[in-house]
DNA sequence: ATTAGCACTCGCAATAACTGAGTGCTAACA
DNA sequence: TGTTAGCACTCAGTTATTGCGAGTGCTAAT
């Protein structure tokens, strides 16, 4: 299976020049482009053999040569490397983050954004997600009649919020005792351990107010146990200028993938490994629709523990390096802006 | 202008048809179709005279005819008439609107999920928005260190809410207590005449809480201000199958129509006389993007003011009677829906 | 082991011929 | 005068044919 230095060299001259041009690559224009000084008959010696290991396909007889997914890991695993960006990128990346708001949601557009122009492709971005039921602390503010909002506060110092109605009317006065009863049962109790006992063995409550915080228990629970978390996707139109999408088909996959939100959040938190970045070319894709995709994510974390998950979609004839280094700076900036944000 | 009955009937028929096929239709399917009993070579002399009024046109010289933008209109104006839905549909909406959580935000996704697969267009709701800085009550919620999250609930009792950066360190006490001095504000003052004496005026706060105030206010009328409402935008996918769309381009000025949600919010909240059902046809849209498209909007309202918009984008050749029959019968629905969730 | 040469393959673009749905016009008819 | 039958004509779309060119595999010479 290990190639000698000039197959290896050939193939990835081929894969580069596939990735480019998404022509099939011949042995004349191949001759040209790598410098060894070799003839077009000795690649396509070289060539028939590669196609032999199954790394290259003919489209038909008489075309030149397309990598095959095998030869796309084979590149991504052996041949490229993840670079540094050049300076000017870098530092406009760095500026974006700088003068991005402090607001975490504004954060992760951006980042969406960022990807998706300088990758060219659909970028993929998961919010921080409420885990563990480790919350800090839950506010309680009323509505209209019986409808309040909770907003959760996670350690990490995250809102989240949802609309529930109640069994009888809430103002502000009981929403602030609500509040604090529970924020009581929080500074000592696991949300987990909560039992109904423990509720009943609070004094200062009428029976009225028990009963709702009986109510409010089980909503919170579900919150906090909600997998799903916000999904910013952005330049989904990016992929429209590929060849390869020119079929509506494609589109049509792509849009499925895009917006089966829980389907995405799954894949992207998927741990490779202990790998930072994260590439899936193609049918390694468990997805159907992800079949003629390729798919490369990392995470950003905070503490040292993941907090959530961004990357980019793109056809397998995906300029992976390109992408990878891209990712890779931007896992590093993304940290950085978000211990920034959040360290205690 | 105005059409004799039999031309009348002659255009309806091949609107009809057209709208059913997205075929050009010939003077021989069209007498077999429409019982007029009369011969093709009478329907050509007809169509004749309505292809030179502006209502039809054909593709080339030897094909069958196809509406103009201007025979819609017609058709939409002097023709067609808005139906009551089949019981069976109207129960099951009903029902769905029944069974739709509680929750606002819920509310909305459904009726978007319900417009595209009644339709099967592209459906697009735009949420209640913050307006008019009639808000009721504001709570600050501590998050970590400086950063707090400020949570608006409005008149009509909903919620909004905006991470922000304050120059100090905020804890749960503090926040309490610039909630309360906020909500002190809004009783009395409407926050557009909130001036910084007022504030100054206020005896109970040090100079450092005194200054967060300052700094939350603007950050609070921003909000209050801010235009853009919450889109939700359900079955772009639905337009794929139909012929005119099959080319990419076509695709991407609906994606870019749907992604501007700036654009959209105003297009649809733009009143239109006092019709109840909006419609536009083609180039009537303002926006470039959406020369291709119709769009029927409506709206919904809470104690007779409007509180937001739904509707559906389609192709010219829009099925207009059946889509604005269920625009219709959802729009009271909803108006339903809603004042029983929010009428105090 | 490499390469030049050559016959061969096959997708693709251009051209030509054919088909069929549909038209406009004219003349006949009620 | 309005309606209809008949006929020649138009033109998009399909199929068949051809030629081109990029590229290959094989063989023989280096």
């Amino acid at each position: 299976m290990e190639l000698n230095e000039r197959k290896k060299k050939i193939l990835e001259v081929i894969i580069r020049d596939y990735i480019n041009t998404a022509e099939p690559v011949g042995s004349r224009t191949l001759s040209k482009r790598c410098n060894l000084g070799i003839s077009p008959a000795t690649i396509r010696n070289e060539m028939a053999d590669l196609e032999d290991l199954g790394y290259l396909i003919q489209p038909h007889t008489s075309s030149g040569r397309i990598p095959t997914q095998m030869a796309y890991r084979y590149y991504v695993d052996e041949i490229m490397e993840i670079r540094k960006l050049e300076k000017m990128i870098r530092t406009d990346i760095h500026r974006g983050f700088l003068n991005s708001t402090a607001e975490l949601g504004t954060t992760m557009d951006h980042t969406a954004q960022v990807l998706s122009q300088l990758t060219n492709y659909t970028a993929v971005v998961l919010a921080p997600r409420v885990t563990n039921l480790n919350c800090r602390h839950v506010q309680i503010v009323s509505l209209i009649k019986n409808r309040v909002l909770m907003v959760i506060v996670t350690n990490e110092g995250m809102a989240r919020n949802v609309e529930v109605s109640l069994s009888q009317d809430v103002d502000n006065i009981l929403a602030l005792k609500l509040s604090n009863v529970i924020n009581g049962f929080l500074k000592n109790t696991n949300l987990n351990d909560l039992s109904s006992d423990l509720v009943d063995q609070i004094q200062e409550m009428n029976p009225a107010e028990s009963k709702l915080i009986h109510e409010i228990i089980p909503h919170l629970k579900k919150v906090l146990m909600d997998e799903a978390s916000e999904v910013h996707a952005t330049g989904v139109t990016n992929l429209f200028s590929y060849p390869e999408f020119n079929d509506v088909n494609k589109i049509k996959q792509l849009m499925n993938i895009v917006q089966e939100k829980q389907v995405l959040t799954e894949m992207m938190t998927n741990p490779d490994g202990n790998r930072v970045i994260r590439i899936k070319i193609g049918s390694e894709n468990d997805n159907e629709d992800l079949k003629d995709f390729s798919i490369i994510t990392s995470t950003y974390e905070l503490d040292g523990e993941m907090m959530g998950a961004f990357g980019v979609i793109g056809p397998t004839r995906m300029n992976y390096d390109n992408v990878s280094s891209v990712l890779n700076y931007i896992r590093n900036e993304l940290n950085l802006h978000i211990s920034n944000l959040l360290m205690k």
